[in-house]
DNA sequence: AATGCAAATTGACAGTGTCAATATCTGGAT
DNA sequence: ATCCAGATATTGACACTGTCAATTTGCATT
């Protein structure tokens, strides 16, 4: 059933090998080569499969995408209907990621690395968006405050998780409360709405 | 009275240099060859300055880190003494510079670049963290909130500048009330406390 | 069985960071 | 004024990288 000519399938060996290269050593060490070498083919092998080193980023940060997909959607299946609840545990999955994968956090955030174009790309993209924009939409009542409100909600998850991925935070949790910090932005971003 | 030897100083013009390719090409194409070129110097000199490209970067992202800081301190000279205005010529500070020069937000950005023991960078850091620190402190009673708040502060307003360069906003203006949509994420943090 | 096409190899080129060895200039001592 | 020591710049090299062209290999369909 396999497309494998002559390894079987190179395009998904090449992915994982770059998946662990990304988590051993950045993205500057996901190298076309290095893959290569780690799938053991050639050099030159990769071009039938990703014609320059942006198609492999994108492709590997598509993967990531979904993988920070899936684990905010089972969370959301598991939380509580309540949308403060629900917040909670959206937020929650992305900082656990960036914590226990910050490279491929950081792969996420690196729009200028990635090909645009990709229409798997834009598909995620639009899914990545899609909880959180329900959960916009259902807290608070205008379409326009609700667009406000996931674009603050969208920028300060991000801009926290960096933050914390790049140890530009003391500590992650409140020492007094002993709640997770962002649980004090959220506190903050949700004080005015009931 | 210049240490000049050979070049006259050669240190600042790399630093000019990185600074116009960083504009032009993007943190890609500032690189020590291509800084060596427009100085007119060998592909090596730079060496004796920079020890690596990390330490250019780094010193460049300094510079960029100064720019801001000293264009926010004119602002907020020139602001009204009310907390929420200061904030409001802060944020917008930041946001006008990251329209005006997307690749030297992008460089300040990228802590992965960075020599972290730097002695001056520490300092910048430092100082770049002053201004919204005294409004936060300002701003909240509690040692602990004036904490949580800027922190809040912080991660939006870079998380969203980084939106916005990266053209993830569909418009920078709310369609309606006109105002820049940073002041919409401003008005959510800000709700809870008077 | 033969042919055509996709996949993989080999080899090359230009570009990069970084190092070692060498040459050159400068400032200060004699 | 001279001369020397050390900082500064050059040259050349090495190991990488991405990317391309030419070639070979292997599979599947005719």
């Amino acid at each position: 059933m396999k497309r494998g000519h002559h390894h079987g399938d190179l395009r998904e060996a090449l992915l994982t090998a770059g998946q662990h290269l990304l988590d051993r050593e950045g993205i500057e060490g996901v190298t076309i080569r290095a893959c290569a070498r780690s799938a053991g083919v050639s050099h030159a092998a990769p071009i039938n499969h990703f014609p320059d080193r942006r198609a492999l980023l994108t492709a590997l940060a598509v993967q990531c995408m979904d993988q920070l997909d899936r684990q905010t959607r089972d969370a959301l299946a598991l939380a509580e209907p309540a949308p403060r609840a629900r917040l909670e545990a959206l937020w929650d999955v992305s900082v656990a990621y960036g914590q226990a994968y910050p490279n491929r956090y950081r792969l996420m955030g690196r729009a200028d690395l990635r090909d645009t174009e990709d229409p798997a790309l834009k598909d995620m993209l639009e899914r990545l968006l899609e909880p959180i924009a329900a959960l916009g939409a259902q807290l608070v009542p205008g379409r326009l405050a609700a667009r406000s409100l996931v674009l603050a909600l969208c920028a300060a998850l991000t801009g926290y998780v960096f933050m914390m991925i790049d140890g530009n935070l003391a500590t992650a949790h409140d020492p007094d409360s002993g709640q997770p910090l962002h649980r004090a932005i959220l506190d903050l971003l949700l004080a005015g709405q009931g």
